[in-house]
DNA sequence: ATACAGTTTCCTGTTT
DNA sequence: AAAACAGGAAACTGTA
């Protein structure tokens, strides 16, 4: 814990294509989304839940991808590579690369560390990639997320999907680039 | 092999 | 009613 504290977990050596995490491999679902810009009825289930879920998904996954194509000026912004390890260094990471994170995290408060989750769903999908666990939902990555309010790392914002970060998250600051 | 941090999973209850 | 929030408890996983 005071490790990720004191010092920072970029690696120099760690690149934004780093072809075993790039974003065309970690989001290649075409096979769960066929055609689906051809598409015109809109309904692929009966129910228009689940239907609306899927297309939701699909806007995330291929926004992604698309991102991913963009980021082709690798070395630009290396500390947006988002291979840390810990969920709220991801989360950072997301909030502080607007091109990748597609909408799905947005600054409240960018001077005070206040964000919103604005696509539940899609952090947890995105969460859920990146450890290689398709089981992952907002409801278990929200309880990672409450303990960090014992360590510090965020602080309570009694607003819904709304979090801040605490004294003991670092690297998020606009100026402390 | 052991220990620990950081989750992940599950659950029951409350709130928005 | 659905989605979030709250935490306790226990399982799990990677690293030291």
């Amino acid at each position: 814990m005071l490790d990720s504290v004191t010092h920072n977990t970029f690696l120099p050596n760690v690149s934004f294509c780093d072809p075993l995490m790039s974003w065309t491999d970690l989001f290649s679902n075409e096979e769960y989304y066929p055609a689906f810009e051809h598409q015109t009825g809109y309904s692929f289930f009966n129910d228009p839940e689940e239907t609306k879920a899927t297309i939701k998904d699909y806007a995330v996954s291929s926004c992604l991808k698309t991102s991913g194509i963009k980021s082709q000026d690798c070395h630009s912004h290396s500390r947006t590579s988002l291979q840390s390890s810990h969920l709220w260094e991801f989360v950072r990471d997301l909030l502080l690369s607007p091109e990748e994170n597609c909408g799905i995290l947005e600054w409240e408060d960018r001077e005070q560390g206040i964000f919103r989750v604005v696509k539940s769903e899609g952090l947890a999908k995105m969460w859920g990639q990146r450890k290689r666990n398709d089981r992952m939902t907002y409801e278990k990555l929200s309880r990672a997320l409450r303990y960090y309010y014992k360590t510090g790392i965020l602080e309570r914002v009694d607003r819904r999907l709304v979090y801040k970060f605490g004294k003991n998250a670092h690297g998020w600051q606009e100026d402390k680039l």
